[in-house]
DNA sequence: ATGTAAGCGAGACGGTACGTCACGTCTTCAC
DNA sequence: GTGAAGACGTGACGTACCGTCTCGCTTACAT
């Protein structure tokens, strides 16, 4: 008979640590604490930090959100990144989001929940937004659905995670505008990767082998 | 006096050690350790464990890397972007990186750091890809350059960081034309964001707040 | 809440320690490796590797030693020779007590604790044995008890402590019966502490300052 | 070519150290701080701290102390026993003789030096004082010598090294008076250990076990 | 109404890491 | 070649947390 207060103080503390320390700092220990309980009963909830992490951050991602379906491709890209936008201006999901990303790159186990929680949620930008868009005639059936989702989250994503620099008014629709007409270019459509003006074998010699005597250059 | 093989081992410890845990995981015990050292040789040349971090990453970062520079903006884009894929594609950068970009997020140190090294190892991709093609007359004066920035490296960063799955062959090259294309679209300079197919005011309403009881929802 | 198996652990650990590498180099860490157990179990206990050590002994000194009263001097020292006997043959007693006592010449409070623990313990060789044996008649009541004591003490803690040699059969016995013969010897009342055959004052001059440059001649 | 400035200066660092802070604690760079001079220097002369300190001792304990001659028992044991008083008030020895002796129940070179010092020094109180005494009839053939060594120097090493109260005015003459008498009672030759009031065999049952549960009582 | 089960906090336990210090060893330079 | 300087690995310091585990206390359901 676990008490639901409890669980409820433990999962706002969950995210809260997630935000302050990380996964990798996160502990039991300053979970309890921080929702003012013992760490038994923690434990009696969820196994681990792993296990309880992966159970409340699932829980939080089922939280529907509303997919747009305004029957054109453009505004439904204008409104998913409004939504993106909106979450990632999010003071807890700008901290957490990132960090857990990074730490799917270590867990698999948490790299599965993640991708679980985005494909039960959405079904996904690429099957539903790009796939209505196919249907509609909008987007060539041949389009490489992958590269397309490269396409619409990344840019966001980047400079909302990464750069973290505010956006100037106008960005959003402009982003949309120009992601519309990128993915209604023939180009994204594998057959023919053809560039505009060919660089005929530009690649592996120009590029040095840019790794140093013991680590990685570090860059993005 | 400080030994100089001992200093390599140490650095070569602390990345591979950044990659294994992270950062916030990351104990001096055991890069010393690993690096078959003792705490002291550590602590002889830094003085904590962020400085140690900030000072190995500096370092790494200011291995130059070759800027292209073809004479078009798409090929410049396409080394580029190999050279992004080149050094994102190794193990240790592949965890590194963006375990440090969301650790940035916490703290500013670190941010700072991290920027330093973009701003200093690239001059950049903003200041010289852009700046020539501007000159070059491919580019618009009046673009929105770090829009430009996001829309370069976003969905790469996104496909090699995030989601982790395999480049289908051709994908840099028409990655590039892609972005080629949109760069030169008049709709990235801000004086006109009009749209195509104008989505007249739709934004605000339509999203949900969004937010759960206690934390954020978890979505990208 | 201390576990009592835990700290009997530590106890013995403490007097192994002592035993093997004295007081000056025991150190709380090999204590707790000794005994199987984390530092802090240590340092719940005492807050330092003097307090541990004080405890331990004064409670193990405070293990009642059954006290000789057979109602003859001379049976009362014989049975304490031996007791005293039994103790030093102990292998952990030999090595600790001989270091306590040198560490005692420099650190205040072990010599205190070290005394209270004897006085406590026997109110003692003097104050009973010799005490008993006035009443009886079988001392004078002007005898220098101190001296008594070292009389009675001395020989045998310089064989087991310092010589270190075993003690020939019919050893004890013939020590207790010349040490009684002594203490009756009218010699040992401070009054007439004229000697036999007197040496005037022979002292001084015969005996050179015998210190050398820097250093004391060690001899003893 | 060492230079002997340096020596001395150590030997008196050495001997200082040890009576601070014990053999136990006795560091090499202590030594060499104190004696204002580099680690290096300490390590050319001896290979270890124990052989520097075996070396200085023996060293010092070769310092020949005058043994006297009187011609009668009675005044060879005065004199001896004001010899050990002034050697043992010194405050080196009496820091650090105790403090070796019971280092030497530990670590074996340390007891042989310190019994090769002994015996090289007086080659012995035991052969020489005892040794006329026998010859000019003072003292039964029949002795024994080892016996009567404890007797001698027992309760004043015992006086000033462990009970370390002063010595009351006429304390040494007293205790050579009756140490004398004591040493030519035939008691002291083995064959007749018979006390004057016997105690047939009383001793094992009267003495209890005594040992506590994981220590050994500690008491003197 | 009482007994039993379970949730709860508190906290002792063995660990690991902290950042510091002192040490014995070894190497590198100045005389 | 003698000396000082100091980097090296080791190990201990006393503290702080951590995950685990064992306790009493209390609450609440079933008898």
């Amino acid at each position: 008979m676990l008490r639901g207060d409890i669980t409820s103080a433990l999962r706002a503390a969950v995210m809260q640590e997630l935000a302050e320390v990380g996964y990798g700092r996160l502990s039991i220990e300053r979970v309890a604490r921080r929702a003012g309980v013992g760490k038994t009963a923690v434990y009696r909830r969820w196994g681990s930090k792993l296990a309880m992490v992966l159970d409340i951050v699932s829980e939080l991602a089922v939280h529907k959100m509303p997919l747009p379906d305004t029957g054109s491709l453009h505004d439904d890209l204008e409104i998913l990144l409004q939504i993106v936008n909106q979450v990632l201006q999010h003071r807890l999901a700008a901290q957490v989001v990132p960090d857990l990303l990074a730490e799917a790159a270590r867990n698999p186990q948490i790299a599965e929940t993640l991708q679980a929680a985005l494909r039960a949620n959405q079904r996904n930008v690429a099957d539903l937004i790009l796939g209505r868009a196919i249907e509609r005639g909008e987007l060539s059936p041949g389009i490489d659905t992958d590269a397309a989702v490269d396409l619409i989250i990344g840019p966001l994503y980047w400079r909302l995670a990464i750069s973290r620099t505010r956006l100037p008014s106008g960005y959003l629709p402009r982003l949309a505008a120009v992601t519309t007409a990128a993915l209604r270019s023939e180009l994204m459509s594998p057959p023919v990767p053809k560039p505009a003006a060919p660089a005929p074998k530009p690649a592996a010699p120009v590029v040095a082998p840019a790794t140093p005597a013991d680590g990685a250059p570090v860059t993005a």
